[in-house]
DNA sequence: CGGGTGAAGTCATACGTAGTACTCGACGCA
DNA sequence: TGCGTCGAGTACTACGTATGACTTCACCCG
């Protein structure tokens, strides 16, 4: 129960000596031609005064409606979800909405049943990131966004060119002479990651290279142990395409624990650009994606969705980053200039 | 406006034969001796087979409250407050509360007037995170706790034992040998960053050692500054201690660029033990803080506060993870054994 | 002068729930 | 038989807002 009980659009009227209605009529901005300017104006004065906010419980009942947006994203200790989060929240408090944001917990196939027990009651719409649209399933009937998702699914998307992005790497390297790539990937059946890795076997074939792969959880230590599985293989390759930038950081440890030198030795690639890939020595070639404009750009479409509207798919691009952990591959006989666009 | 209006407890009273008022109290528990098992029962079975859920906005207006609670953080980029909001939500959802995050703008000095207008109306309670009290000025009234802040306060405080963890990365340091310390500050002025700080001087100066300091922003670039400062004056610190995982990282590279090897020339110590401390090569010795088990056991605290109870002040350890990044100093007249706890 | 018109407000109600005050009937006891 | 009591359930209201239907009054025009 909060403290102090505040005042109420009556006490208003009563301050400013109008009734409730007309309290109601002005402070919501409906008054054109029916309350008068000055009335108007004293009403506001006398709501000022009293520091009056509208109750938004009784406002959500009257309208039938929450303000009130879940946001669905795997997990918010890496690195990738918080800005998402906050450009989600960033538009959605421009147009008066708050935002919950669900987390998936780890020990649960979804939602149900788990001690996370989404709040379904009370929201209006679902930003979901990063999952299958199968995680929707209890939520039928709710209106729905999905982020970095399968574009030909059911539910409108906003999403990265991560296609284009994988190939802009694999073209990199491509350039670079490189024609044994390994590909470490992550063991998560999302249509973000099988875009990626179709883009880059379709790069690599066109090249006549040879692709390789391992699978691993987004985790450093898995992907180093996978990163050594590809290395220890019998044509060794010559670069390691990541599906994330935490995954890249355990094929720099795979690297070094074999006395391999990035770049020189061995070229490494991430994905995503988070704030560990400047944080890596040496600094690493990524794809950045612009993950709080997705979160903005998400929330944009969802709050359209609401409005009755029907969002335009909207496709943000992502751009190659080229740093320090890409080299021409040893003994290279490809070509070797660096290119720094897409 | 949701798509299907759903079942309220007026529908599940016609499904069962039995007044509304009924189907509340059956529902809300407080039936016992007023209602019969076998009517509780039926109800019970009625909103089974309806799916009814109680409509949140009208429990909302009717028991004035809200059951969320704004959680306040400095940002969710930086990983060390995902896991906190993570642990929030899972005790927050355990008893029926939905938590909204507010992440501090870049741009504004508070919460007035920015794009993230915390929506103040709808909440029951305030956890504020690794921020000072000035910052609830305008949520006054609004029980709240406070976590890892000054809990000399007037606002409960649910902390980590901060100057103690220091503590054990100075005492570490000089058993180490080290005599030389230099101190890569975070230049954020709150309680949390000055505690370490006394901690440490408190710790060197015991041992009789020398202490220096630069203060950065904490971000990789401006912390490999402040620390390049510091390698670059008269009497070279022999360890860094860094006030985060993150200015460690900074630490690293500026090591790097005077060709300075971690550990064998320069040992470098973090804080937090957020995943980048095990990315980095070698792996950082650094203080190990339960962050999600902060959220958690705030959230608690919250939750007590508003039962009306008067929480106890919890203080939860950190504890001291040696990795690879510490070691003798070079020429070391020092003990050399490493010790693996506090 | 009567009726029509438009401006300026007010009345009354519904949203869905929780829970207090009430009703109703049956039963026990004197 | 009459009264108290208890068990089982219902009627009704309040929470604070938004808004369609209504009232009131001044003014204008024929």
């Amino acid at each position: 129960m909060p403290a102090t009980s505040r005042p109420t659009s009556k006490d208003v009227a009563h301050e400013a000596g109008v009734s409730q209605s007309t309290v109601s009529l002005v402070l919501g901005g409906k008054w054109s031609g029916r309350i008068s300017p000055a009335t108007a104006a004293s009403v506001r004065e006398a709501a000022e005064r009293l520091g009056y906010r509208p109750n938004q419980a009784a406002r959500n009942l009257r309208l039938g409606t929450t303000r009130t947006v879940l946001l669905m994203v795997p997990t918010l200790t890496a690195p990738f979800f918080g800005p998402v989060h906050t450009g989600a929240v960033r538009v959605a408090a421009r147009h008066g909405f708050g935002v919950v944001a669900y987390v998936w917990p780890d020990d649960a196939a979804g939602p149900a049943g788990s001690p996370f027990a989404a709040p379904r009651e009370a929201i209006d719409g679902i930003l979901a990131s990063s999952m299958e649209v199968e995680a929707l399933a209890e939520f039928r009937g709710t209106p729905a966004v999905m982020l970095d998702s399968d574009p030909s699914g059911p539910v409108p998307t906003v999403g990265f060119g991560v296609a284009e992005g994988m190939r802009s790497i694999a073209a990199h390297l491509v350039g670079l002479g490189h024609r044994r790539i390994g590909h470490v990937a992550a063991a998560v059946d999302q249509w973000t990651f099988r875009a990626r890795a179709e883009a880059l076997a379709a790069v690599t074939a066109r090249a006549g290279g040879t692709l390789t792969r391992a699978a691993c959880a987004i985790e450093v230590g898995a992907a180093r142990d996978a990163a050594a599985r590809l290395l220890a293989g019998p044509d060794r390759p010559t670069a390691l395409v990541c599906d994330d930038d935490l995954i890249a950081a355990g094929a720099y440890k795979a690297a070094r624990a074999l006395g391999l030198d990035v770049p020189s030795d061995l070229s490494v690639t991430g994905f995503d650009d988070v704030l560990l890939a400047t944080a890596l020595e040496p600094e690493l070639t990524t794809v950045r994606l612009p993950a709080e404009e997705l979160g903005a750009r998400g929330m944009e479409a969802l709050l359209e969705l609401l409005d009755g509207g029907r969002p335009a798919r909207r496709v943000l691009r992502g751009r190659l980053i080229v740093r320090g952990s890409t080299a021409p591959p040893p003994r290279a006989e490809g070509r070797v200039e660096r290119e720094a666009g897409v």
